[in-house]
This record gives C-alpha cells, sequence and structure tokens, in this order.
DNA sequence: TTGTTCGGACTA
DNA sequence: AGTCCGAACAAC
C-alpha cells in the first residue's frame, strides 16, 4: 500500500464489469486512483487465470472484504463506451460486461501519437436533386434518405464524409457485412486514400490491430464497416451512415442482442453526431420515426417491365426463353430464389412424412454435390436414404426448389454458359465473395443463381433481366413482417437489372395482385403509409414487442419454465402477451424451444419485466425481427 | 463465462 | 464403495 502524504493510507474501492461474464459487477480494491473505463485484470476465487475486467464506478468500502486489483492495464473504455454500454445492458438485457466486450477499447500508448491533418476534395458534383437531399440531411441531424436503387445516394453520403473529415471529424458508414464490396471500396478509396478502413468480422487480426492503431493516430478517418465497426475508439466522430438501414442483419444474432441501427440513433442522438439512415425500401420503423427525403429521379433513365409468372415455382419454358434472350444479347441474367440446396423438403409418397433432421424439428435438404441430406439448423449431414426412414418402404420424392437445383437445370438447359451459384454454401469467405462479384461484373458469367445475397447493395452494371423464384415462401412467413420483407425484397433484386438502360423482372408469385400493386401502381411509400396503418398499436413500430425464448434439451424443463413466466406476465399491468407456446422451430440442435412474445408501448414496464427473469435457460430478444 | 461442488446412476 | 458425468451454483 502507498502512503499518503501525511501517513495516511490510500485505499480506494471499485465496481468493476468482467468482460464476457453475465455476473454484475464486483467490487474489488486498490490503492491506486484508477480512472472509470480502465482495463484492469483481477483474481476471481474459482478461476486459475487472471481475467480482464472493466472499472466501471468508485464506492464506498463496502462491508464485506475485497481482493486487491491484479493488473492496470494501458488499456480504456471512454465515458462515451462505459456510458453506452450501460445502456445496452439495461435495454438488450445483459450484463454490463458483456456490453462492454463488444468494445474495443483505447490504448493510451498509441492514442497519444500526433493526428495528421488531410484536406479532402472529391471531382463529385451533385444534381440539384442531390444537393437539395444533402442540404436537407445537414439540417436534420437525424434523417432518413428514402432513395431509388440508382438515385445516387453514395454521391450524397461521400460529401457528407468528406464534409466532417474537412472540419476535422471523423465518418462511420455501416453497411449490412455482406455489402463490403471492392466496389465501394475503390470508390471510398479513390477519394480518401489511406484515410479510408474496411472493417469485419473477417478480416484478420493483425489487420484489425492495424486499422485500431490509424484510427488512434488520426491517419485512419473513415471507417467503413459492418455492424462491429460501431464500437471501434473514435475520439471524434461527426456523421454515422447507415447504408441499407433496412437490412436486418445489422441485427446481432447473439447476446447481445442490438440492433446497431437503433444504437447508431441512440448515439448520435445523445452525442451530437449527424446521422443518416439510407435505403430504397426503409424500413416502416425508420419511416415513422424519422424525417426523410426522397430521392426517386434516377441517374440512368431505366425502363423497366415487369412480368408476372403465375404457375407453380419452377423454371418453365417461359423464363427459360427470356433467359436465352437476354444472354444472346450480351446482357446478363440473375435469378433470385430464397432456399438453398437442390431441395428442401423430402417427403415420403407412401408415408406423407418429410424426413427430418434428428437434432432440429426441420426437414433435411439435399445437396446432390455432396449426395447427401444437410440439416441448414445445426449442420448435420446423412446419406441420401434409398427409402422412407419412417415407413421403411415409401420413395422420397423431393420438393421445394433451391439454388443448387436451379443452378444445375440451368446448367444443362444453356450449354456453352456459364451459370454460378452464389448463396452461403458457395459464398464462405470474403475472398470468394469478391471473386464471384469481379466475375460476374467482368461478364465471365452469365447467370448469377443465388439467395438474398443477390439483393444486397451490389452494383450489376449489364444485368437486364432479374427472375424472382419463390418469393411467396417469404410473402406466407409467419410474421408481422413478412409483407415488408417479401416486397422490399422484391424491390432490391429488381433494382439490380438495368442499371444501365433497358430492365426486365419476372416475378412467379401466387400473389400477383399485392406485388403488382406496390410494384407498378403504387410505390413504396404507399405501401409504408398502407401498412403503418394494418399495423396499429399491435406491432411496431408504434409499440415494443419482445421475445423471451426458453431452450432446453429436457423439453418438460424448457414448457415448465415458460408456463411459469407466462403466469407471471399475464400479471403484469401494461404488458400484453401476444403468444406463448412452442417455438415455430420447436427443436434446435437437441434443445426444445418454447418462447414468450410481449407487446408494450411502455419501454419501462416492458424492461421490468424482462429484467425480472432469473433463469439461465432463457433469452431475451428485444425488439425482435421475428 | 468458468471452475467447483453435489448427487444420481452405473460399475465392479 | 468408487467413479463418472452433468446440472447447479457462486464469483467481491
Amino acid at each position: 500500500m502507498s502512503n499518503m502524504p501525511g501517513g495516511a493510507v490510500s485505499e480506494f474501492y471499485y465496481e468493476i464489469a468482467l468482460l464476457k461474464s453475465p455476473i454484475a459487477p464486483l467490487t474489488y480494491q486498490s490503492d491506486e486512483d484508477i480512472k472509470t473505463g480502465a482495463l484492469v485484470q483481477v483474481k476471481l476465487r474459482n478461476r486459475k487465470n487472471l481475467s480482464d475486467a472493466v472499472v466501471v464506478k468508485k464506492v464506498a468500502k463496502p462491508d464485506f472484504k475485497c481482493i486487491a486489483i491484479d493488473e492496470i492495464t494501458e488499456q480504456f473504455y471512454d465515458n462515451k463506451m462505459v456510458e453506452t454500454a450501460q445502456f445496452i445492458s439495461q435495454y438488450y438485457v445483459c450484463s454490463l460486461g458483456e456490453a462492454l466486450s463488444l468494445y474495443v477499447p483505447y490504448d493510451e500508448a498509441v492514442s497519444n501519437e500526433k493526428a495528421v491533418r488531410a484536406e479532402f476534395e472529391s471531382d463529385i458534383l451533385l444534381s440539384s436533386k442531390q444537393q437539395e437531399a444533402y442540404d436537407f440531411l445537414e439540417q436534420n441531424k437525424t434523417a432518413l434518405l428514402f432513395a431509388n436503387t440508382g438515385s445516387g445516394k453514395t454521391e450524397i453520403y461521400i460529401k457528407t464524409i468528406e464534409n466532417h473529415l474537412n472540419n476535422g471529424k471523423q465518418a462511420l458508414l455501416l453497411m449490412p457485412e455482406i455489402s463490403l464490396t471492392p466496389q465501394m471500396q475503390k470508390r471510398l478509396e479513390k477519394i480518401f486514400g489511406k484515410s479510408v478502413a474496411l472493417w469485419h468480422s473477417k478480416i484478420t487480426k493483425a489487420k484489425k490491430k492495424k486499422i485500431i492503431e490509424g484510427l488512434l493516430s488520426g491517419k485512419i478517418k473513415i471507417i467503413a464497416g459492418a455492424r462491429s465497426a460501431l464500437f471501434l475508439p473514435y475520439d471524434n466522430l461527426g456523421v454515422i451512415i447507415v447504408d441499407e438501414e433496412h437490412d436486418e442483419s445489422y441485427k446481432s444474432e447473439q447476446k447481445p442482442r442490438y440492433n446497431a441501427k437503433d444504437l447508431s440513433l441512440y448515439i448520435a442522438k445523445k452525442y451530437d453526431i449527424q446521422i443518416i439512415l439510407g435505403s430504397a425500401t426503409p424500413s416502416i420503423g425508420s419511416f415513422y420515426k424519422i424525417p426523410y427525403f426522397r430521392l426517386t429521379q434516377t441517374y440512368f433513365d431505366s425502363k423497366k417491365h415487369i412480368l408476372f409468372d403465375e404457375s407453380p415455382l419452377k423454371l418453365n419454358d417461359f423464363i427459360k426463353d427470356k433467359i436465352e434472350q437476354t444472354i444472346k444479347n450480351n446482357k446478363q441474367v440473375i435469378l433470385f430464389l430464397p432456399t438453398r440446396a437442390n431441395f428442401k423438403y423430402q417427403i415420403c409418397s407412401d408415408c406423407g412424412k418429410s424426413v427430418e433432421c434428428p437434432f432440429c424439428s426441420v426437414s433435411m435438404s439435399l445437396h446432390k454435390q455432396t449426395l447427401s441430406l444437410k440439416c441448414h439448423y445445426c449442420g448435420y449431414m446423412q446419406r441420401i436414404p434409398q427409402h422412407c426412414p419412417s415407413c421403411k418402404t415409401g420413395i422420397v420424392h423431393n420438393i421445394r426448389l433451391g439454388t443448387a437445383e436451379v443452378t444445375e437445370q440451368l446448367q444443362e438447359h444453356f450449354i456453352g454458359k456459364t451459370v454460378e451459384k452464389f448463396d452461403r454454401d458457395s459464398v464462405k469467405t470474403d475472398k470468394q465473395l469478391r471473386e464471384i462479384l469481379n466475375n460476374f461484373n467482368d461478364e465471365n458469367i452469365d447467370i448469377l443463381v443465388g439467395t438474398q445475397m443477390l439483393s444486397k447493395g451490389h452494383d450489376y452494371h449489364n444485368v437486364a433481366l432479374a427472375v424472382v423464384l419463390g418469393i411467396d415462401s417469404v410473402l406466407n412467413m409467419t410474421s408481422y413482417k413478412a409483407r415488408e420483407r417479401a416486397l422490399s425484397l422484391l424491390i432490391q433484386i429488381a433494382g439490380r437489372s438495368g442499371r444501365n438502360g433497358f430492365g426486365e423482372v419476372i416475378v412467379q408469385t401466387k400473389n400477383r395482385e399485392f406485388f403488382e400493386h406496390y410494384l407498378i401502381k403504387a410505390d413504396y411509400e404507399e405501401f409504408l403509409k398502407s401498412e403503418l396503418e394494418f399495423r396499429q398499436e399491435l406491432y411496431p413500430p408504434k409499440v415494443r414487442m419482445a421475445r423471451v425464448l426458453f431452450a432446453h434439451k429436457n423439453g418438460i424443463i424448457a414448457a415448465k419454465q415458460m408456463k411459469e413466466y407466462l403466469d407471471i406476465f399475464k400479471q403484469l399491468p401494461n404488458i400484453q402477451v401476444i403468444g406463448a407456446g412452442e417455438s415455430t422451430i420447436f427443436k434446435i440442435a437437441g434443445k426444445y424451444r418454447y418462447e414468450i412474445l410481449l407487446r408494450s408501448s411502455n419501454t419501462k414496464a416492458l424492461l421490468n419485466a424482462l429484467h425480472s427473469i432469473d433463469s439461465n435457460i432463457v433469452s431475451i430478444d428485444m425488439d425482435t425481427l421475428y
């Protein structure tokens, strides 16, 4: 212990949050005066190694005995980080340690270097409409840029970034993981050179380190990245741009289940940072809450023909002919369908049972390439059975066409043409993504067959036909968001066709009326308005929804706990139970799942209910997208 | 999250 | 009785 002047012994007490731990902060002692946010290391009774923890509060001497903090590091989390982590732990219902673990801390040693000042002057000239949009965004510090595909929102982003940089600020451009394409990178680097860095979960550790150092020393001023880029050490952030703001991948699937878009809005508001949400198909939530500017004028006067095909899910002659014509004209085709593999369901023609995964209550998908059936939830694989595993005699036949099957059928039909698959099975790494997109843009591929991946913010400049199959299975999902998802998806895909002139879209659907109405007669803005009315106070955005999931390998335990909490929730004022029971997918990876859906217009009441849950089989999903 | 502890079930 | 394994529990 160090001695204070005058001989008094100094002793400080701190609450520390254990990183990656679900437990509440613990109190430790130190004879050093440590500032809040410091990364320290502590010993825990039952751990051999030291654990990382963050000092979150200075407290008075408690009545129990405390252990001393072992080590104080050079790393720290600034006030904004700690405050925001506190918000995350409160709003998304996790421990402070879990929330803080999202962040990359500052390194005192690196951040003391001198910042490099630079001026940027792009040669971008905004059209008068773009300028109008730019001015609107400048006047409304939180704003939605509702911009049709091809209307030039990227130029507005770049001008805005440039402006902030020249004022000595940093800029963050958030994009859905998959949109971090070479095109966007090239575009940014052309203007901002080495001042820009790309950040996403798949970059190497060494690269991450370099980017963080660059950011701290001031060499890097712009981060273009996926949702985790929100947690880097920015000391002077001037603007956050959330591109493709409707994209649901901004929501984390793991604890803490934060939504990077909503969190960006929170951070921007709290710390007076400009924020722009951009999309051609904005989410209903953003449309409802945020002042918007509509940019409809498109750069290239692209004429679009939308054709409907009301036949069942199949690659028929009509579609094949259209594809053939398109390729003949030296144009490219994209074909969307929401299902991977060759076929999604294997149904026995005798007993009618579908072949299910032994660990999950989902059907196995047929992958001809590996001659196997695969579960898309837990990854379990098995050989293709000769006979139905249920009745042992029936012949299993395949239904619900997938990307692999369509790719094969097209390859057989269009001999000499190149057909490639673009989905999670064929694109596993960043490198593969770049390769396939480059190949497509270099016109080495004639037809690109893919899932949602196709729809996400890529520039396909020579595509003249977009074929959309199986959109009905998106529309028919049991979710209050099904209509929004299906329509925005369709518009996003349609937007990829004809960026340079004439473009056609074929939509295979039994719901022609719905799609036709909002695609041709009306537009997305009208859909948003009607959907807002439709949802009323029953579904977001006018109310909040949370999902409480109980998962246990013993189904009885999960069901019992669910029912206990159901009884509690039913008693609570200001909260409605919308539904309770088995989850849509009842079993995943051997765990039985029950859930309760809660709704409330009173955030506090809802959070109180969620925080009252004390169970280790529960996961809480605030603002659930299901 | 992590490591210890506790108790049921099965072995010999 | 001995031990193996998974669930329950506590962490300052």
